[in-house]
DNA sequence: CTTACGCGTCAGTGATGACTTACGCGAAAA
DNA sequence: TTTTCGCGTAAGTCATCACTGACGCGTAAG
């Protein structure tokens, strides 16, 4: 089992995660976004380049500007993935600790 | 506002996360753990002293053995860490579609 | 007491990823 | 048409991290 680059691993890379959590308040352009993080506008757009990958931001041209925004299908699948992964684990564990392990 | 090492960030790395999954099914020495995955024993135990660090495991001694298992506290914090991500992100978002930028 | 086992840690290596500067292209402004 | 702006990408640098083999300590087995 690998665990491809999904929301939960592209999250949770700081810079990514600050990116992503802004665009989250309201769509922006790259530059916005470059002037209040403390890394380069190249810097940013590598990033929004990953999160786009994961499907968890979408761009449009709007004339020089790109504006970046939230996707709200990659939104549900990140919810989807925290579900999955939250229902499993409660699971296995309640599982784990209802039955403890016979001696051996 | 930094990203310290949570459970999110611990859980990121592929290795972790199924050494956390295996020990959300039950409780493993770090040899019995190292014998299903494709790294070697001190490479095991560095993860292990991670998700420790996180908070989100605990071992304790048994003969020669450590016997290491998910830390209920942990996997709680972990959960408030999921929901108030998820909390944040709904209110920001369904509050950033709602009410669209005025023209500046 | 001696030997074997489990495992934490150290030191070293190599890959990866985050960042930077520079470049070039497309769109808007002059 | 020319200049300016926004920005994606290339190439390079550096820090970080994941991994390995070796070592040494504590516990159990002989």
């Amino acid at each position: 089992m690998t665990y491809a680059k999904t929301g939960w691993t592209t999250l949770a890379d700081p810079t990514r995660r600050t990116i992503f959590e802004r665009l989250v308040e309201r769509p922006c352009s790259v530059s916005e976004l470059a002037s209040a993080l403390p890394v380069s506008r190249p810097a940013v757009s590598q990033h929004l380049k990953v999160l786009k990958d994961a499907g968890l931001v979408a761009d449009t041209p709007s004339g020089k500007h790109r504006i970046y925004r939230v996707d709200q299908a990659g939104l549900a699948a990140l919810r989807t993935e925290l579900d999955q992964f939250w229902s499993k684990t409660l699971a296995a564990y309640k599982l784990a600790v209802e039955q403890p392990p016979e001696e051996q």
